[in-house]
DNA sequence: TAACCATATAAATGGATATTTATGTGGTTA
DNA sequence: TAACCACATAAATATCCATTTATATGGTTA
């Protein structure tokens, strides 16, 4: 897999980044820490269920969560905890950078 | 600051999160953990001025770059570091999410 | 099989954003 | 002041992406 010299890999980075790039399907992807249904996420987050599916697929594209079929319900959660811990730090990260900047 | 009943603020980490989701801001983002001019960041990474100029007001107005004058010059340098850990879990996850897929 | 439910997908739309090309601005030096 | 350099900004374009509306699929139950 190509690296730069950090040895970091640019394109997973921006693909990941770009799953949490969007305040809906961030709101979906703290809902499935317990696993949900679809309508249960749609009813939960009051959301069009289209547009759940729709950020259900890249999420899953981007497997950060996982699907399960039971019967006629789909039930979506998420793969690793690993990522609350990375938005925790994004949003510490940013209110202390705004605490700085309201500060001078 | 308006927070869900996780404590954490969507809108924040939606935002930094935007600005880890293009390659180039990326390549931009990690060039100035040491201090660069514009012009130097531009040969270095091999993007058009308008481009990287554009980047770092994007990078700037997300406060994780900070900026100085000299001269005719513009220095450009990362303002916290915390930023290079997140995209370190970042990449991590990434790679064992990918490691899990291809596994099974 | 028909009707129904849960979910997925397609098509259409609007808005955001990455990139290029062209031009402006501000500092420096002759 | 004029010419030049570093950088910023504007305008134009193209692509991407979120969202809506409409429709399809796949499972269940009558």
């Amino acid at each position: 897999m190509a690296k730069n010299r950090d040895g970091v890999n640019l394109h997973i980075q921006a693909f990941l980044a770009k799953c949490l790039a969007d305040e809906n399907r961030l709101r979906i992807l703290l809902s499935v820490k317990e696993k949900k249904s679809v309508s249960t996420i749609v009813e939960e987050l009051n959301l069009s269920q289209p547009l759940v599916s729709h950020h259900l697929k890249e999420l899953k594209r981007s497997l950060l969560v996982s699907v399960e079929r039971r019967g006629p319900f789909v039930y979506y959660e998420l793969t690793d905890d690993r990522i609350l811990t990375i938005l925790e730090q994004l949003n510490e990260l940013g209110e202390d950078l705004l605490r700085c900047r309201t500060t001078f």
